[in-house]
DNA sequence: CGGAGATACTTAACATGTTAAGTGAATGCG
DNA sequence: CGCATTCACTTAACATGTTAAGTATCTCCG
């Protein structure tokens, strides 16, 4: 299909090595997005046989402990953008395990609650993932995987309100 | 702000609360996810300005240091999937940031490398993004970020070749 | 030499991330 | 009251994540 001789006599040897910066697998971002995908590795195949991806795992989670909350609020609990809580929600509820209804005093908010079947579900997942959740903290150690959720957590303090400079001054 | 009358005349109740669990926000994937996103926010813009996304960023700088790599082993340094990278690949090659050769050796390898106008953009995006993270270093501090990432290290090591032990009896 | 199996990608299909636009319902103000 | 704004979502559109298939090569063994 492709043959793609792409570059005739290229010969020329390509342009590496003329930008430093840091080791690029050594940055922040990287080693969150690795840790984190090591962590989640660990309970993908759970989720997945109970025919769960993360995402709406999460927003299960999110509503178990609630009686029922807007979307908008549930978005910022589950972290997910609004467009990606409304497909799934979406999908949920066709699965019958969510329900949703809209706000009496205000018809432009929906509230979103989890269906008995939803909590029989969870109830069906939840212990393995408690169990996993276990050995990845008998693995790494309870005290320092609590001191690894404290630096975190600094960490996001720290940025809290940075890159909201240009806010204030927008244009255009 | 927020109202939240939550529960006037509610009828019939939604059933929550019946599968205890961790608290949901505080679960270590979340912690990950959370401060990962803190540290990305203060990217994006600047990547965006560029014409860059997050993961055609990642692969410009694995492929910075070197000559050239196969798309495997960009995969792993990248820490994308295959499937992500090879489109990705193709975009960055219409662009002409990337370029592309078979192997002689091995046909079905393909040796990619950043051209001179993708080491042109890198350059040019470079500054900020060094910038960008001095200024997280800075506000966090530097021994703590070392620290952090000492840590995540070691959280990814301790898990390495966990959930691996079905491959060895795979079934089916 | 030849074909079964392994490799290195690429495609396909579906779900989510991300930004922009659209829609219907509240609010505020003249 | 009337209407421009703001709100709370939802849709749309495009890029990536993720798993399963598909393709072309290459290897190795009989």
């Amino acid at each position: 299909m492709s043959k793609r001789p792409a570059d005739p006599a290229n010969g020329s040897a390509p342009a590496a090595r003329q930008v430093p910066m840091r080791d690029f697998s050594r940055s922040l971002p990287m080693s969150l997005l690795r840790a984190r995908e090591a962590v989640m590795r660990q309970f993908r195949p759970s989720l997945r046989e109970h025919g769960l991806t993360e995402q709406q795992w999460r927003i299960l989670r999110a509503l178990a402990s609630i009686e029922a909350v807007e979307v908008t609020e549930l978005a910022r609990t589950a972290f997910l953008l609004g467009p990606s809580l409304s497909r799934i929600l979406r999908d949920l509820e066709a699965r019958n395990l969510i329900e949703r209804k809209t706000a009496k005093a205000d018809q432009r908010r929906s509230m979103v609650s989890i269906s008995k079947e939803g909590v029989k579900l969870m109830a069906s997942v939840a212990p393995t993932s408690e169990a996993i959740y276990a050995e990845i903290t008998s693995r790494f150690g309870a005290r320092k995987l609590a001191e690894l959720q404290e630096m975190l957590g600094e960490l996001e303090q720290s940025l809290a309100g940075l890159g909201a400079g240009n806010e204030a001054s927008a244009e255009e």
